[in-house]
DNA sequence: CAAGATTGACGAATCAATCTTT
DNA sequence: AAAGATTGATTCGTCAATCTTG
């Protein structure tokens, strides 16, 4: 196949279908994370990681690498976050130890409940519609992408 | 199928690969979007919106729509993209005539080697290494999220 | 001093308010 | 005054610089 230095408006088409569908997918997940729990797509994924950890406490160093962040955006999303009262940093100045970061109670049920929220939304939006065909297209394609990133 | 509160490994896995490969693939194209030709994805699409109405003068408000964005986020950007040498305001204060939008010679000649590279882009890390199958899934999936949204 | 954390300065996006045309 | 465009205030993310602790 000859292929000009365009795209044809078949190749078009189908590239823009898919950037606009995930384009309503992002805005929907985040239009409703903010809608009922007041947080952003960012903060949410401050408060899985910490859930997650449960008990254990967590440094900025290690939220930062494993949501592939910049560290000073994990420290100033927590400065805000600290200001409303979802985390809490525990400064111990003693020897072993060191800054942690954990929830709040408040932090905690808010957490809790997004959580389960969010587990609803992504079934109900992206993985029961999906056939069987479709699940094995996205998976593969995921795959391929993620390996070669 | 019973399900419970929270994604189950096998669905985890999926909606996480996903995520993570659109990321991978977003983060690539707007590298190179940056390192070939010093713009961002969303200057990108001004010029792209500039470059398919050839001669005809564009307004904000037109611009605006055809992106879905806010009009305030357009006229930030001009500005910005006007102080580069890249688009010029023809402001003509005639009484016919609105205050139009143009590329510059400067202007053109980037948006015609970024919108071909963009292509190739396109082609090389989503085109071409889907099959005709997972090509008519997406295509599907993408179909039936934008109509839903 | 070296790793980890914070802070400040700047760029970019959103919302509300203002200015400009007809 | 209504539509269209701009501007300003605020917030978030990034990069560079500084502070802190082991």
């Amino acid at each position: 196949v000859t292929k000009s230095d365009t795209l044809s408006p078949a190749e078009w088409e189908i590239w823009h279908a898919w950037t606009e569908a995930q384009r309503v997918f992002a805005r929907e997940v985040e239009r409703l994370l903010q809608r009922d729990f007041g947080i952003s797509k960012a903060e949410f994924s401050v408060l899985v990681s910490l859930h997650r950890a449960a008990e254990t406490e967590v440094r900025v160093s290690e939220l930062a690498s494993a949501l592939e962040w910049d560290k000073s955006r994990v420290a100033h999303l927590l400065t805000r976050m600290e200001s409303r009262g979802l985390t809490e940093r525990t400064e111990t100045g003693a020897k072993g130890r060191r800054t942690g970061i954990r929830l709040t109670a408040n932090g905690r049920d808010l957490a809790d409940s997004a959580v389960q929220a969010h587990a609803g939304t992504i079934r109900r939006l992206f993985l029961d519609p999906l056939t069987m065909e479709q699940t094995t297209a996205i998976r593969q394609w995921s795959d391929q992408m993620i390996a070669r990133g």
